[in-house]
Formats: C-alpha cells, structure tokens, sequence
DNA sequence: ATCGGTAACGTAATCGATTTCAAAAGTTGA
DNA sequence: TCAACTTTTGAAATCGATTACGTTACCGAT
C-alpha cells in the first residue's frame, strides 16, 4: 500500500498541494466548501512525510545522547529522564554507547552529527581527556550538554551530581554519631566525581576537627566489590581498626560488607558502613546497606532541558547561555551504618 | 558559522552542484584536476545535509524502539543489544518508553512512525490486548518487530526468552536433587511469559512422575518483595512445608529469602530457592541467589537484526518473512539451590 | 573533412512538503 | 458600470542533495 502524498490529496480533490497543505495546516483563507473536501479525502491515509517536512522546517526534533554504558543502572536512570524530558517537549532521543572508550566515543558522536541531530547530550567517557571532537560539534551549530562525567575543556552547559557534599554528607553522617576513626576506600585517580567524593571525605574530617590519617584511606583501581574486600581487609588489618568505613561505591561497599562478615564483625555494632550510588540493591541486602544517591533521573531530564533550551536560543537567533548546575546527592540511612546510640569517642 | 551547503562548494570551485556530488562521491567520469579543486575547497567544512541525503533516498536508517521501562535492569540490556546490532549495521536507534500504559504505547509508537523512522521494535506493555496501533504501523509500510512480551495477534517477526524451558530447568534443578517437595510462587495470570514459567513447573514435575499439589502453588499480583514474602510464609505455614521454591522473580524470591531467614529457615539446608530473571545482586546475596537468567543483550541484538533485515527486504521490493525466535533461558546455579549432597526422597 | 565515440561537465527533474507572491474570483461602494 | 477591496486559490521558489539525461569538446578513424 503506496504512502499517499501531497500531490495525491491534490488530485483526488481536485486542486494543488498549496491548497491542500493550507486545509490540513488550519490556515485562515480557505473556503469551507474546499476544507471539507480536502478532510474528507485525506481521511484515505495520508501523513505528511516526515523527512520533508523536516527539510524545510530546518530542524528535525531528534537530539544525540551518548552514554558510557547504556546497561549501567545509573545510566539507565539518566536516560530514562533524558527521554521523558524531551518527548515533553515533543522531542525525540537517538541513544549510542561509548563503551568508556575514548575512539568509541568520537566514533559514535561524528555519526551522530551525519545522521542529523539537533543537539547531543553526552557523558564522557573515563578515558576521555581531549575534547576536541566535541568542539568540532559546536562548529556546525551543534549545541553540546555535558552530564555526569564533565570537562571543564569544553564551553558547554553541564548538569553533575554534587559528589564533593555526598562524600561530606556520608562522612558527617558517621562523624556525628560520635565516631572518630573513618576511613575511607577511594577510587582511581582519574574519574573527577570520585576524587570530589574524597575531597568531601576530608572536608568533613576537617570540619569536626579530625586529622586526615593516611592509613585510613584506602585506594582501589577498580571500583569492584574484590577491590572492596581487599581494602576492607586492609583497613580492618591495622593496629587501630577504623570504626566505621565510606566507601567510594555500593560495589566496593558490598566487596567490605563481605570482608567484614568473614571477619567475624558485626555491621553497623563494630564497623558502620556507607556506600555510594544507592544501587536498588542496597535495601535488598542484610544489613540494609546506606548509601547516597545520585539523582540519576533529574540529571538526565534537566540536561535534556537546557540543551532543548539552547536548541531553542539558537534557532531563534537568541544568544545561547550555558549554564552549570549541580544536583545534590542526598544520604539514604539504612541499618549498616545506623548505630542505636552514639557512644563517645 | 554558517554550514556550507553543496552549492556553496560549487560556486567556491566555479562548477555546478552535479560535479561537486560526484567528485565527493567518487564518480568515474570527473578530471582528477576538478576533483583536486573540489577537495581542496570542501576542505573549508562541507558536510552533507543529512536530511536532504535521507529525503532524496527514501529512508532514514533510524528505527524506533519501545520498552515499557527503560530503567528496568532487563530493558536496559536488551537496549544495549539492540542499539550496538543496530550501529553495526549503520543505523541509529531513537528510544521510548510506554510506561506499561497502553494509552502511552500507541501515542509514542504514532509519534515515532510521525517523526520519521523505517521499523519499529517494540516489547508490549502489561495492559496491551488490541494491537490495531502497530497493525496500522505496518499499513504505512513499516515493518515491526515484537520482543519480550509478545503477542499472537500481530503478523509480525518475535525474539523472546523461553520461559517454559527456565521454569522447567529451574524445577528440574531442584527435582534432580532429590527433593520432591518443590513449591512455586506464580506470577499474575496474564502476562504470557509468567504463564510459560509456571507451565515449565508443572512440566517438571510431571517428568518426574510428581503430581501437581495445588498448595504448593502461591500467586502474587504484583512481583514484588513484599509479596514474595508473604507467599514463601504462607507456603511454609502448611502441615507439609515445601522442600524447595521456585519464584517467579528475582524480586519474589528475595522476598522469600527474607521470610526463610525471619522464620529460622537455612537456605538451602532447610529450604532450596531459585528466582529467575538473574539480577545483578543475586551473586552479592546471602546466600548467593540462584536464579534463570533471561539473554537480554541477544534478545536486542536478534530483535534489531530481525528488523533490518526485513526493512531491507521491503526497499528491495523482496517478500518480507517474519521468523519466531525462542531464545534459551539459563540456569546459574548458586548456594541458595545447592545442597552438598542429594538425599532421597 | 566528417563521423562516431568518449570523457567531462551542465541542465533539470526529483524527493515531499511549506510559503511567498501573484492572479483569479467575488463583493462592495460610488 | 467601474474602481477598489477582500477572499480564495494557483504557480513557483525553496529546503539540499542525488542522478538521469543532454551537451560540449576533443580524440582517433575513415
């Protein structure tokens, strides 16, 4: 069954493709008599041909998102707002992984642009540093968010969970059930989020008058629940034990519970235990595991607005502002690290 | 920075539009000394309108997909397989999500088939029983394919896990162990594939010469913890408890871990467990949770392969064969099932 | 010198819709 | 009856590329 045209409707009613897109569109000047006809003939199927219409209109309503990993349960989060954001503003999302590979991640988003976007939404990948394939985007009128992992290389808007108050938070929440030696297991280096949960680790330290014990900080390269354990195992190795330990992520969380647990330790009685992330997880385990979550969801839908915004400013020739927000991360309490009382120090 | 367009190249060079394609596009019949001049100027950023290109070919090389829930561990791999088996064959995936609202279902899958896509994958919501939305998407020439949830009334292609053969190694697991009394916690009567788990159930058992003992058979509405709980409780409550469960969830059968452990009940001494689905926490459990695991990532991948190929066969004027794909649900088998030894019945 | 052939490029149709401009038809007032 | 409008419609340009077809110029062959 052939799609019907324009062209089609015109013939079958008897006049041209002008007058027929002026009935269909609801334009002022157009007789009753010829609007009614035109209805009535177009109730035989026809749709206006999207790619034509797109043409002329100069924008297609379709913007890039590129992820690291699309089956990662934060990302699925994040894409979820990013696709309820845009479809609320009658606009669709075209979705690429990068693998976390750097070559992947230019790949994916020069395809993007080939195939015809109005915009992307990207998270950079762990190994990206350059981002010169990104300014080639904005090059051709592309306006480009950054969320989740950012570079401050790029000249673009950016939503970013606030690690550095989630690590602070994690940190004071122990701190102030009385307890004094925190540790913490860090993660690599690299990841600018980590290294803010750490920062925010510190700050707290600081802020209740602690020193910063090196041994106390533990460093995983992988944030995987072996690397977890080992640390824990670490950390629980040294003369003086920590009471309580934050941990850069729910999987290294769970890798210390285990620890913990063939240590014969009690969880939250001898050690408290934080994660990061709230994984759905966390509540399904014994003990319930605490843990900060990321607003996944909220991250996505408002990186989906600003760069519909931005979209928006350009096509109506408007200056484009960028803007940075930061998304608090906000505690979740559960029984690991929930003390009954707290005993003084 | 204005995008250069074909013409802006031709006028640059001093020829016509016509020989500015070719020399791009590699044609024979263009003197080296005009190519060299047209590479030279398209240097200065040309890159072709990707509207244009897609309007003039008549196709778009972009396929919908629709999920109920993007955030949900299962679709996001099966997203994943999709959208990595798609790129490899040089097309784009835009993504929504219905919600499992049927209203939803047909208002995106009309919104994908307006903005222009050449098939749609689509895994039907819990409440979709009339698919006249996708019948009438085939009427417009486009192919889809149906994945997850499926249904018999659209002549369509389908990619969907074995349910029956899970349930059924999932029991026989237990069975072959020597247990006799195997319980099951069902999931609600209409979705197809929890129906097929249940029916796999009944299969085992009957391959074992047992019969179907109706008290050994809970249902739940929603698979939830919450009900999982309630159900393994009610099961363990009878003059007979069962030896060993086969939940129709992940969700259901941490919900039954739960209730074994408040009850005083070893898992898997006193009781074996399996769930299915195969989530990521079952192996961070404890015990580590036994489970079915559903090829998601395949599931996406076969699904888009299954639609390109026949969005080829339809451009090349080819008859277009649907193919009913049953993909193998496996069991891992881990503490919560796994008793040192099989003691007789 | 003329013909046929080919290399190289221009002309113009096409994809399907939107929109400007002009023209036709109908209406009103003097 | 004719000018001055308004209403309605058609013709054609446009979006930016692809490509069938036609044309030119130059070649060697007759």
């Amino acid at each position: 069954m052939k799609r019907a045209t324009l062209r089609d409707v015109a013939q079958a009613v008897g006049v041209t493709v002008a007058t027929v897109s002026r009935a269909l569109r609801n334009y002022p000047d157009i007789s009753p008599a010829t609007k009614q006809a035109v209805l009535a003939a177009e109730r035989l199927r026809y749709a206006p041909h999207p790619l034509a219409v797109k043409l002329r209109q100069k924008s297609c309503r379709v913007v890039g998102a590129v992820v690291p990993q699309i089956g990662h349960p934060f990302f699925a989060g994040v894409i979820s707002g990013i696709v309820d954001a845009a479809e609320a503003r009658g606009c669709h999302v075209i979705l690429s992984q990068s693998d976390e590979s750097y070559e992947k991640e230019i790949r994916v988003t020069q395809r993007l642009r080939a195939t015809g976007v109005d915009g992307l939404l990207v998270c950079l990948s762990d190994q990206t540093v350059d981002v010169a394939h990104l300014r080639d985007l904005q090059d051709y009128d592309l306006p480009v968010v950054l969320f989740g992992k950012i570079s401050p290389a790029l000249d673009a808007s950016t939503v970013v969970t606030n690690d550095f108050q989630g690590g602070y938070d994690a940190t004071a929440h122990l701190l102030a059930q009385g307890l004094t030696r925190v540790a913490h297991i860090k993660g690599a280096a690299h990841p600018e989020n980590t290294r803010q949960r750490y920062a925010g680790y510190r700050a707290a330290l600081a802020a209740y008058g602690l020193p910063l014990r090196p041994e106390y900080v533990a460093e995983c390269q992988r944030v995987a629940p072996a690397e977890g354990f080992a640390c824990a195992r670490q950390l629980m190795a040294l003369p003086e034990p920590p009471q309580a330990i934050f941990a850069v992520t729910d999987a290294v969380a769970i890798g210390a519970l285990a620890a913990l647990g063939q240590a014969g330790l009690r969880v939250p009685q001898d050690v408290a235990l934080v994660g990061f992330s709230d994984w759905a997880v966390c509540e399904l385990l014994d003990p319930a595991l605490s843990s900060v979550a990321r607003p996944g969801y909220e991250i996505g839908q408002q990186a989906s607005e600003l760069l519909l915004r931005e979209i928006q400013q350009l096509r109506d020739g408007q200056p484009v502002v960028h803007e940075h927000r930061v998304l608090a991360a906000t505690l979740r309490v559960r029984q690991s690290s929930a003390r009954a009382t707290a005993p003084a120090s």
